[in-house]
DNA sequence: CAGATCATGTAACTGGTTACATGATTCA
DNA sequence: TGAATCATGTAACCAGTTACATGATCTG
């Protein structure tokens, strides 16, 4: 998938301009995009050759002129299509993994330590997670339906750090009690 | 992280050919990586040119050279640098919940067979995930506490999937009580 | 005889990032 | 006075992918 459904669904949504959709991309939890510059307006100067919308320019005063992108019939053809599109499975990235694989290496105070960084960055990317949500900038609600799936889709994501979280505590846990029992020995 | 250290990880273990580590990075289900040939190969000429690992060649009869990368104390050095830093949150991109969040524009039936399709997506994604742990290739096992991380690795692969698979379900199961109420009207 | 396995390597491309550049206005 | 907001755009770069190229040997 590329960042182009993401811009044409905001389209769908309400006419924007490059540097709105550059925010809503940066500010959202679900988007995984960091809505820079390069991406966002060469994206739409894109979309626009390929007719999937339309720019209407004001010029303001002391200010550079702001570019309004409107979806066409067209561009809400094609992102039909694309949301009735085979979805694709999630891509886990998890570069923490590939650092365990190898932590063997170290000694048990430096695998508590390491495990414990992560429960820590976990948790706080869950409170990032929970605070952008709470304060989203304004989503469609245009049905119940709509709200509904707004909804689940940012449960999505709790839930994934959610379960990452108890994993690493578990993870912390077990590995105590490996380390301890020898220790304890008379 | 780049696929440097991932690298570095298995010759840690033991040395490895090039077209030994392209194998087990493509079968493992924790490594991001789709294993293929420029990624290794240039890697493993940047690590020798650092000076992270050294080759050994050998000739063989009828069959090309085999380079053989063992890792040096250097490289050793750099992996565990690396093993004990900060680690990163997981990345999640999933690019149905793209879709989802701009499929109110579809129709009941049409969202629950979206939905569906994922449901299956996952279902099957966590089949081949299962028999890939299953019939993992040869793993370092070198310890109980290293079987163990291993364990813990690939459990943090089901799980993921798991999770997501309980929340597609529970999502298909919303929408449908959403949708029945009306259609169970007099 | 087609296709997999062994084993190396390169070329062209896509998708994404950071950083730079401009320039007025508002706010602490 | 320095930073943030508004608003556009470009250059250079990094990571990763597919596809190509070679060529023997083994298996169905």
């Amino acid at each position: 998938m590329s960042i182009d459904f993401a811009i044409l669904g905001f389209l769908s949504w309400r006419p924007l301009a490059g540097y709105d959709l550059k925010k809503l991309i940066a500010d959202s939890e679900f988007l995984p995009w960091s809505g820079n510059n390069n991406q966002v307006y060469t994206t739409l100067v894109k979309l626009h050759r390929d007719e999937l919308v339309t720019v209407e320019v004001q010029h303001q005063e002391s200010l550079p002129a702001r570019k309004t992108y409107s979806i066409t019939e067209k561009g809400r053809a094609s992102l039909r299509t694309w949301i009735i599109s085979a979805p694709d499975t999630p891509q886990l990235r998890n570069s923490f993994l590939c650092q365990l694989a190898w932590a063997d290496a170290l000694q048990t105070a430096e695998l508590d330590d390491l495990v414990g960084k992560y429960e820590h960055e976990v948790e706080m990317r869950l409170l990032v997670c929970r605070e952008k949500i709470r304060r989203e900038p304004p989503a469609p609600n245009r049905t119940a339906r709509e709200t509904f799936l707004w909804k689940m889709v940012h449960d999505n994501c709790v839930r994934a750090y959610e379960a990452e979280l108890s994993w690493a505590r578990e993870l912390r846990r077990e590995l105590a009690r490996l380390s301890k029992p020898s220790e304890a020995a008379p």
